[in-house]
Order: structure tokens, then C-alpha cells, then sequence
DNA sequence: CCGGTTTCTGAAAGCGGTTTCATTATATGC
DNA sequence: GCATATAATGAAACCGCTTTCAGAAACCGG
């Protein structure tokens, strides 16, 4: 059960027979370890290139006891805004000498078992973990092996993060559409509590957001006003629920003016709703939505730019410096004590990157006109 | 420059030297490769099982001389169908023993580069490509060491393939349109030509198939009904063109009574353009898109279904398929002569599958009423 | 022109598995 | 009950590359 291949592949051995040198200094040149006479150099070089050879990734991987590989685990279709976060850390690895995989977890017994069997020294070198807090087996499994780790919109104390702040974002969001004018603002969000690990979802911090947002202003929150759609999931087929909320919202007494999506999606299914019974987005109904992916910008939805594609980049940036001073790290030599200890600090902190977040504003929104008051 | 973790992995030697075997046995049980007795299974097994023991897979790629992955070579961000397709070939290799490695092209030079260098037996045992037509450098390079190779989304002699019949979809839009009424439909679609393998692009067959259910319909093909968005991608910022499009057409002395959109993408774009103007969407105006990816449904967007998830699905297990009967065939024992023949013509055979295109039905055409007659 | 570095290079030992080959123990046949 | 096939196991080679170790060659000051 061998190799399907028929063509063989050039080895190392090739080039060295080629060349009239050891296999070693193949190696040498390859890799800049240790000094090469030019004169052999550029008969290397020669065989190496007459015979287009490039070295095995599997046995330089076994060789080096590195997998030059990087675990990514996302729950990749869950999520609606996981395309630019990933966008955001392939490439930076495209230009790396790692290797992405990305584990897709879309259950909850998937998520166990990437958790316990991908973290291991020997599948990989360094893990993003994306929109999932790890829960204690997690943590476990992830610090098992002291591989680092970057979490990308999660935090957790013991994990560097690169995260943004729902509730800072909520809030503009919820701002703008006060100094619009307006009062009666309605939430609808997705689920409050994440089936996979238990945590406060994004929802639940922007719901909070929204919340301080209100109080801020002296407006007084309504319970009314709170949608949340237990069962939201991009991907799954039950849309509905937001256009039933928003139905509900604008034929209740005291229909809102204003309604904040904790995303964009749920923001788009809002403003549908509001068009299929005639109400006219900004005029009759504000909306805001939240994420900035590229729908939003073809439906004029004003939202909350949370840098999506920056965080993906910040994430893979930050695993990759943390790779390189491990590795600078094992080989402790040559450099100065001062450096070496900054390094330590380095390495000892753990860090954590919140993203920006910014109101982006587009056609959605509007100041509360006269009329409106008229008719709550 | 060694490995960074500073926790030891227990290898095979660990555990034999803990079953007091050779670890060559341990191999056996591992892999149920030659027979072992008994109580030596129990034996070894147990000090698998102490040592939580999961053998490193470098190692055994490099022994094996099988990479067990998969190369998926994808314009990844491009396309917006890329989601449900990468998602269908996600879920089939997730169960299997392979790893899915995406090589993401955004550029002609990184296309080069990954059909170069990705396609080589010490990389992946198979290559999946996606959305991309082969070129002849292409196809050299992919056939260099005879790997097996599945096309998901396109089409060349001498590779296996899965791809829908975009002109047998685009009839069936035009045609439902036709059987709607409607004789004045307008055909809105992204480039021609593709910059990144110069072939005819999906919006180009698709245009074909408009014509060509027009010409069966007895209805005249007009130019002024064809806009072409040369610019338009997924992810670049200029979802405008086709909305200026739409006003043109729409204001023109003879607007269409319907608008097929190459994609629900630019169908989007044709509904909101239609419904700043005023024009209601389908009393005034009816569209069609083409994909039904997600957004569709949300958007009550009569489209064409192609099945982008099982295309995925279906591309993937047929590498998987032609892997295993590859490796049968390195293994030629215990096998029937007819039995091999079987496997060899199964072999030989480029298998080209077609993905079924369907419409389905939503709220965005209706019947051409009189008071369009008059308008026009 | 000699001892002592420094530079360059090859042989060989890993990396962590699998597999061949040889050997011993057991089973089978007559 | 002995020759021979078969089952079970260990030692060692191997996958393709890197790296240590040690030796040879070149360099250098006196």
C-alpha cells in the first residue's frame, strides 16, 4: 500500500551522487547551516537545479522535529463572519514557510475531538482557535504540549487573543441611533448561550452593549424590545424567526423606530421584513446591523466594522512572532543577556489585541422625522 | 532551530519498550498488518492505551511515502460560491484518514506557483481544483507524477471533473421566464473571459444558455439586453456597475419585463436598484438568479440551484474513490483477473459528472401582467 | 616550515515509524 | 515421530532529510 505515484521523485541522494559530494553537504547548501566552499556551492546548486530538485516537506518535517504546520479550528459554516476572518489569516501563512489546516468544527463532538487530538506536537506547530472559548478540557488539551495558541475573537486568560469589544461596538451602533434622534430602539440577536462551549455569545455582549448604551442615554429598557432567535445560525434554513420579530416589533403598540441587529445578516432579514409590509429603511425604520461583511455594503446597511479580515491577520501574525521566539529561544546563543531576558518577558506575557471597532455609516439609518412620532 | 514544545511525545519505542516487544510488533498491532498473537495484542495494546500512544504521523507518512493529504487548489474569496462547495468537500474528508490542505489563489502568480509546486507525490496523495479550468502548464504540471486529480466546478478531457451545465441552468431560468409571460428579458452576468486562466467564465455559458432559450422561443436576441460587468468579483468593492446596469436598463425606451442575473450575487444587485427607482419586485419587474446560495433564500430569490455543496461532496469522494482503487491496483494480489480488469478500466476511464441544475421557485418572478404590456 | 586554528567535507547516526528478513516456536501431514 | 509448512517475533534496514562527529585541507603566526 505504497506510494501511488508512478513517477519517481529526486532525493537528496540524487543530487549528492550528481554532484560527487555527501548528502550532507547537499544539505548544507540547502540550508545555509554551515559553511560551503563556493566551489562545491555552485556544483550543488548546478545538480540541484539541472535536476529540479526540492526537498520532502514530510522527511525535513520527521528531520527537524517540526511539523511546519499550523491547526486552525473554526467552526468555519457556522459562523456567518468566519470567510474574512480566514481570508484574513490564509494570507499571512501564504507567504510563510506553515502549512494552514483548518479543522471545521460544526458539533459538538467534532469540537472534543479537535480539541484533544490536533494540539500535539506532532500534527502541528501552533493553533488559532477561532470564535470558540475553550472550556477546562480544552485548556487542558491545548497547554498539554506548551504549543502555542492564539485565539482569534475569544479571549481567555491564559491564551494570547485578538478579539474586539461587542459591547464598545454595540454601543456606537446603539449612539448613533440615539443622537439620530431616536428612542424606541429595539435588539433582535441570536442566542444568548453557545450550544458548543457554553459561553456568553457575541449576542449576549452586544446585547449588553445595547443595554449600557440605553442607560448611558437615560432611555429606559424595555424587555419588549429584545428579540433573541434561540435558533439563528447562518446555514440553517430557519430565517424566519427575525422577519416574525420584526413583524412583531412594528405592529406592537408601541412599534420602535430604530432596530439594532447584533449582525448583519439578522440586520438584512430586519429590513426585508420591514419593506414586505411597506415600511420604507431609513425613512420609516432605522436599522443598524453589525460585522460589516460584504453584504452589507450592497444592501447600504450602516453597521458596526469590527475588522473582521485585520483580526484573521492580527491572530496568524501574532502565532507566527510567538514561533519565532520559541525557536529563537531553543537556541540560546550569541545573544545578549538584556535581549535574551526581553525575550523571556516576551514570551512569559500573554497577550491580548482587542481589534477596533467603528460605526460605518450607510443608507440604512436616518434622523427620527416628526412623522414617526406622530404615529407611535 | 528543533521543535519548541518541551514536553516529550511517547513514540513507538517508548511503548514497546514498555510491552517488551520489538517495535516492530507494536507496528503489527498498530496496524493489524501480520498476525500477532494474542496475548501479545493484549499486551502491547495495553501499553498503547497507558501511554495514550498516537503514532506520530510524520513518521509514518514518511515511511509509508503517502503524504495522506489533500491538495484543494481554490480561488477561495472570488467566487461566492466557494463557501458551500469547499463545504461539501470539507464534510468528506473529515472522516477520512486524509488532511485538506486549501491553497487559496488571488492572483496569476499564486496560481502558478501552487499548480507548480503543490502537485508533487512528497505533498499530497491527490489534487482537487476548483473553479479553475486547467491551462496547458497547468495540465503539465498536474500530470507530472500521475496524481489523481478530481476538476469541481470546470472541465478538461483529461480529468476527472464534476460541473453543472450552466447553459442547461440559464435555459431553464429563461425558459420559466418565458413560460411567465416575459419577452423582454435582459441578461446581467460578471466577465466573459476569465483573467485568471483566460477561459470562458460560468457567466459566458451562462449567456449562451440565455441565448440560446430565447432563439428556441422564437424570441429575437438584442444586444441593448446584455450587460456585462467586467469588474465584477466577489470582494471587490464595486457591486455598482450592475445597479447602474439595472437604471439603464430600466429606463431605456424598451425595458426588459425580467432580468436574469448570472449570479444571486448581481441578482441583488438587480432587486435593489429595481426597488430604489420604485419598480416593485416581481409586480413591476421579475429576476432570477443563479447559484441559491445562501442569501437567496433570504432574499425570496427565484434562482437556479446547482447543488454547489454536492459538487464538493461529489468531487471529493471521487479522489477518494480513485485513491483507494489506486492503491488496490499497487497491491495486485488475491485480486480476480476480471475483477482487476474491472478496476484497471475504472482506472483508465476520465469520469466527467454533471451536477444536477435546478429552479426553485421564490417570490421574485411572477406572470407578465397587462399593465406591463402598457407601459412598455 | 611546524603546531594550532579555522574551514570544509564525508560517514554515520538519528527523526519515528514500517517492512523485510531471519529465526524460533508451533502446527500439520504422513 | 520426523520432515515441513506456518505462525509469531525480533533485529535491522529503510523512508528522505538533518546534524553530529571527526578527519582532511587550508590558513596563520612565529
Amino acid at each position: 500500500m505504497k506510494n501511488t505515484a508512478t513517477v519517481q521523485i529526486t532525493t537528496i541522494h540524487d543530487v549528492a551522487k550528481r554532484a560527487g559530494v555527501a548528502t550532507a553537504t547537499v544539505s548544507r547548501v540547502l540550508n545555509n547551516t554551515a559553511p560551503v566552499s563556493d566551489s562545491t556551492r555552485k556544483i550543488v546548486q548546478t545538480a540541484i537545479d539541472e535536476l529540479n530538485f526540492v526537498p520532502s516537506p514530510n522527511a525535513r518535517k520527521l528531520s527537524w522535529g517540526k511539523t511546519f504546520t499550523i491547526a486552525c479550528i473554526v467552526p468555519f459554516f457556522t459562523r456567518p463572519s468566519f470567510v474574512e476572518r480566514l481570508r484574513g489569516i490564509v494570507g499571512v501563512f501564504e507567504d510563510s514557510d506553515y502549512d494552514l489546516i483548518v479543522y471545521n468544527v460544526e458539533s459538538a463532538h467534532r469540537r472534543a475531538q479537535y480539541f484533544n487530538e490536533v494540539p500535539r506536537p506532532d500534527r502541528c506547530d501552533g493553533v488559532i482557535v477561532v470564535s470558540m472559548t475553550p472550556n477546562d478540557n480544552d485548556v487542558n488539551a491545548l497547554k498539554r504540549f506548551n504549543l502555542p495558541v492564539v485565539l482569534v475573537d475569544s479571549h481567555h486568560p491564559q491564551f494570547h487573543s485578538i478579539s474586539e469589544d461587542s459591547e464598545e461596538g454595540a454601543a456606537k451602533a446603539v449612539n448613533h441611533l440615539i443622537e439620530l434622534g431616536h428612542n424606541k430602539i429595539a435588539f433582535i440577536g441570536g442566542p444568548l448561550k453557545d450550544t458548543l462551549n457554553f459561553e456568553a455569545t457575541s449576542s449576549a455582549r452586544r446585547l449588553k452593549g445595547y443595554k449600557q448604551a440605553l442607560q448611558n442615554a437615560n432611555i429606559a429598557f424595555k424587555d419588549d424590545y429584545v428579540c433573541v432567535d434561540n435558533n439563528f445560525a447562518i446555514g440553517s434554513k430557519n430565517g424566519n424567526t427575525v422577519k416574525a420579530f420584526t413583524l412583531q416589533l412594528m405592529h406592537s403598540n408601541h412599534p420602535p423606530t430604530a432596530i439594532f441587529a447584533a449582525s448583519d445578516f439578522q440586520a438584512m432579514g430586519v429590513m426585508q421584513a420591514a419593506r414586505s409590509v411597506g415600511l420604507r429603511v431609513p425613512e420609516d425604520l432605522s436599522v443598524v446591523g453589525y460585522d460589516d461583511i460584504e453584504l452589507a455594503e450592497h444592501l447600504s446597511l450602516t453597521t458596526i466594522n469590527q475588522s473582521l479580515r485585520l483580526s484573521g491577520e492580527r491572530g496568524a501574525t501574532l502565532l507566527l512572532e510567538t514561533l519565532s521566539i520559541l525557536s529563537n529561544e531553543s537556541k540560546k546563543e550569541n545573544i545578549s543577556l538584556s535581549h535574551q531576558s526581553f525575550i523571556d518577558d516576551y514570551a512569559e506575557k500573554v497577550i491580548h489585541e482587542k481589534v477596533p471597532v467603528d460605526l460605518v455609516l450607510r443608507a440604512s439609518t436616518a434622523p427620527l422625522l416628526d412623522r414617526q412620532h406622530i404615529v407611535t
